[in-house]
DNA sequence: GCTTTTCCTTGACAGTCGTCAAGTTTTTCT
DNA sequence: AGAAAAACTTGACGACTGTCAAGGAAAAGC
């Protein structure tokens, strides 16, 4: 084979490759939505394929099968939703700016996004029954928990202070109070939503010591 | 009917609904312990039923469907695990016994009713998708976070100080970390687990404030 | 001891599931 | 344009699901 037919084969495999991917991931977003609304337990391949516009048979040209699938979505979930806080750091000058922004932001997503962050919930449970999740949740958790850390870190250096608890410890507290607000949301308990908001300024206070 | 008879007719029919319910109660638990091993998306009635002596027909002769028996086990479940820690908070008669006491309580439950305790997390999720598990959802939840505030509002007496978040905030807080504890104990990561165990009583410091 | 009631098993039902093979449509290449 | 490859649909498979009715086994009542 020619040099130059070698090169453009390879320019014909890329293209194939980009296009599957391309297709791979749409199949994982209509996958991302249909557990967002149904939860893990009840969702199947059908279900999904009827919130894509293609069949179901497609799934198993696209996908080696259902878990191949579901942790392509749960990738899926990863990108959308772990650089969330990074511009309220980056744009934020004053320690009361910053917590404010976050606490807006927090709860906006709370609101906006809540299917999807419950089905976060709900896969990272499932974890603990099926070791195959394992290794992407503890991954996406990971990064869950950087990301905490970053705000709360910036947080306590606006304010001439220091974390008062491990990145682990700031994270499942903020992630319990999410956890919480997001039952509450569901419930419809707008009351106790409100609460939380109300009471997180004073949280993320006692996450951070002042110095001096 | 002579007064005697009806007296006589009352026993029997008390026997009949003690036995019936005690048959009930048997089936939960058995439900529950299918649950725990297998979590809400894999558990069916006929999985229960051979964790039980009986076969699967049984189940809608004591239960009017999958649901109603789930949410019996979920019952049996709150009987189990609300009042855990209360006799720590009897006996001990120092802060520094209670803390103590609760900390090794909290690492000794999480490693030997492992199971259980995902199965509430996993319960407790499918309560975001299923209203109808919400109610009962709410109620347990309700309890744990009582449980938790009695022995924070204990600490904090003892200490002579006051508990620096509300009862909500101080069980997210908790929880948040018995949750990570659980998925760290299930991925084997024991070096994890001994941390969170180093830091609790440092957590739960930051939730009492020592008044001067 | 016989009858009635309670308890439990068995087997079947209609439906859904993941998977896959066969075949059709669409795209790509020459 | 025709041939080859890729993309997609359709329909079927065996297995499994919750539910329930028919009937046998055990217990209770007389």
């Amino acid at each position: 084979m020619t040099e130059v037919a070698s090169r453009k084969q390879d320019r014909i495999a890329r293209r194939q490759v980009d296009k599957f991917d391309a297709r791979r991931t749409e199949l994982a977003v209509a996958t991302l939505h249909t557990l967002a609304d149904l939860g893990y337990a009840r969702t199947s391949l059908r279900e999904i394929a009827q919130n894509s516009e293609f069949s179901h048979g497609v799934l198993h040209y696209y996908f080696a099968d259902k878990r191949d699938l579901i942790t392509e979505a749960v990738r899926q979930y990863e990108v959308v939703c772990v650089t969330r806080y990074d511009e309220v750091v980056a744009t934020s000058t004053t320690a009361e700016q910053l917590r404010a922004e976050f606490v807006a932001m927090f709860f906006d997503t709370l609101g906006q996004d809540a299917p999807l962050h419950r089905l976060w919930y709900d896969l990272r449970t499932q974890s603990l029954f099926d070791e195959s999740f394992r290794a992407d949740v503890l991954e996406i958790d990971g990064h869950r928990e950087d990301m905490v850390w970053r705000v709360v870190s910036r947080y306590a250096e606006l304010l001439g202070g220091m974390p008062s608890a491990s990145p682990g410890t700031t994270y499942v507290t903020l992630d319990g109070i999410f956890q919480r607000a997001l039952l509450h949301h569901f419930t419809g308990n707008a009351d106790a939503v409100a609460r939380l908001r109300t009471e997180l300024p004073a949280v993320i206070d006692l996450l951070v010591t002042k110095v001096g």
